[in-house]
DNA sequence: TATTGTTATACTCTATAACTATA
DNA sequence: TATAGTTATAGAGTATAACAATA
């Protein structure tokens, strides 16, 4: 039982880490530029919810950021200027509109995540086995915890499909 | 060992968890609007800073902050104007100034980690005994972790001396 | 008339650059 | 001259209100 290489779900406690970090960003509000994003927290939030609602409309969207129709259009201005995400026109009314992340969108996604989930794990090396099992398991129990009470229905953010997901990733 | 009242630490975990995030929010760079605070993110982190540094002056906050003079001094500006910092002459330098946290200042951080966790506390309240105090331990742990990993030597965040603290706070 | 999305306007936050005053 | 802090000025984010188009 070291505390080098064989360790049982290291990257497993970044992951669930990263998507409890996540989670707390739309729940809360947001972090800031957290890495080395090319776009903002704002823009961030859009494209997570995005992840899990494709095809959503602006009033929707709106809503589950908790924010304002004018402050959302012009959010979906600057990221479909740089080509990460893409209003199309809707099937159902000629008045709403359909938003996507463009492939562009979801690399940018997996490549945040990936970097972030590093950051993690250099703190996590330093942490004693038994402590990151701790967190590990309570974590997960945090998570579907807090998507359980705070978001009942809503699956605004968390990573798709998590490494240790065993429970419920969205609830309804 | 039941999930409601004689729980171990029940409100330690919130506090240690409410720390780490405080945390995340200076190490990576903030959240938001949070819960109802009438002041921005930005304004937030400063008085963080300004808690655990008393008296620093505007160029040492903007380095802390990661930012620049142009726009802390104009965070101070507004900070100021609605009485939670307080700009004095610095007794070393004619040039130099000193930023206090005003008793408002350090009142309105003891309402904000109240309201932060009993919203914590809301959804611990849902996690099994034994996940929180596993979570409690890998949060703590976490935390020293990220202090040694990534701020070697400063003390930008975290609640001055938390209920569940053994280990360094600010380590150098 | 109610709803979707946009634009008009205003304030905060951020940053680069220019400025004042110390040292 | 170098440093501490403050003003320009400009871009992004947010919000209220007014507007166009559709239902």
């Amino acid at each position: 039982m070291n505390t080098v290489s064989p360790l049982p779900g290291r990257s497993d406690v970044a992951a669930v880490a990263s998507s409890v970090v996540e989670l707390l960003e739309v729940l809360w509000g947001g972090g800031r530029d957290l890495v080395s994003a090319p776009v903002s927290v704002s823009q961030l939030r859009v494209l997570y919810v995005l992840e899990n609602n494709d095809g959503i409309n602006l009033r929707t969207l709106t809503e589950t950021l908790d924010s304002r129709p004018s402050s959302v259009s012009r959010l979906c201005d600057r990221l479909e200027a740089i080509g990460l995400v893409q209003r199309t026109a809707s099937a159902a009314s000629r008045r709403e509109l359909e938003l996507h992340l463009t492939p562009a969108g979801r690399t940018f996604l997996t490549d945040l995540r990936t970097t972030r989930e590093q950051a993690l794990e250099r703190i996590l090396d330093a942490m004693p086995g038994a402590d990151r099992r701790a967190l590990l398991a309570g974590l997960q129990s945090f998570r579907t915890a807090a998507l359980d009470t705070a978001a009942p229905g809503a699956s605004a953010a968390g990573t798709p499909a998590g490494p240790g997901d065993a429970e419920a990733t969205r609830s309804a």
